[in-house]
DNA sequence: GCACAATATTTCGTATACGTATAATCCGTA
DNA sequence: TACGGATTATACGTATACGAAATATTGTGC
């Protein structure tokens, strides 16, 4: 394996590009009407746009992240408006998460955004080498087990 | 562009692997030896591997991180005993960063967990598609006009 | 029914990253 | 040579991530 150089470590490479799009998308949410949306707020948003109510261990799954880091990014996404959570009736030990009217109302600028951000990264690039390259990290995550793939 | 699941959106796959590639370098730093080394340290340690005596924005413009970053980075490298700030002689303002012995010493076990974790990583990948999605993410980061690619 | 294991969430300490502001030093030019 | 702008590094506040431990509640086996 060649790893003279930092370009030619993958690992690198990724974690820089994970950086690029996480400043990207930052960046363009605060210019297009959304301030108050975050990059790691994406994957509990789109979570909850799908399926509204989700327990805090179902979405700290979907997006592989563990409960107790799920717990400070819903601490800023309350205080952001995003997001509420509120008691389960049949398990006291459960909260659901629940989609403000704000959480619901910015969908679509949210997915226009992430859409030109993921556009722009990739300008250039033909979208079957996009499609091989997503084929692959979902492989890797396969890999080592993980769930939600 | 499909974005109706987490997992067809390119920002979450390299976000996810670059966390599980993380947790499993750290794993197998401490299981290895060389548990004062961080997943982080290693854009440092590469760079000085090459060429010691870097300073601070030379060891920030390689990793693609900002100054502010590197200075956390380098207060826990030091503390662990893998690098030293020595002063400059010909210019007061710069602090040029030294690997000390162990820094030295840890470079062949350190590389070699790092083609491990990758090897076990891309495990039933072939070649030529690492290739590829690295060609991809070198792209990714020419586009956004990142120095050091 | 009751002790105990399992589950759900949070808390706390730490690592890693950013951006803005600040301090120290260097350099070009009047 | 003195001054103003550039450069180098750090400090500070915040966001994002982990793991270990604590808390509250539920479920299970006897």
């Amino acid at each position: 394996m060649m790893l003279n150089t930092l370009k030619e470590c993958p690992y690198y490479l990724i974690s820089r590009v994970g950086l690029l799009v996480t400043a990207a998308l930052k960046k363009e949410f605060a210019s297009s009407g959304v301030g108050q949306v975050k990059p790691a707020y994406l994957c509990v948003l789109m979570s909850l746009w799908q399926a509204d109510g989700l327990k805090v261990i179902e979405l700290s799954k979907k997006a592989g992240l563990e409960p107790s880091t799920m717990t400070g990014l819903l601490d800023r996404m309350e205080r952001d408006d995003l997001v509420a959570r509120t008691a389960d009736l049949t398990d006291r030990r459960v909260l659901r998460i629940n989609l403000t009217k704000t959480g619901r109302q910015v969908r679509d600028p949210v997915l226009k955004v992430v859409e030109r951000v993921i556009t722009e990264v990739f300008d250039g690039i033909p979208q079957e080498d996009i499609s091989q390259t997503k084929n692959l990290l979902r492989h890797v995550l396969t890999n080592a087990h993980e769930e939600n793939i």
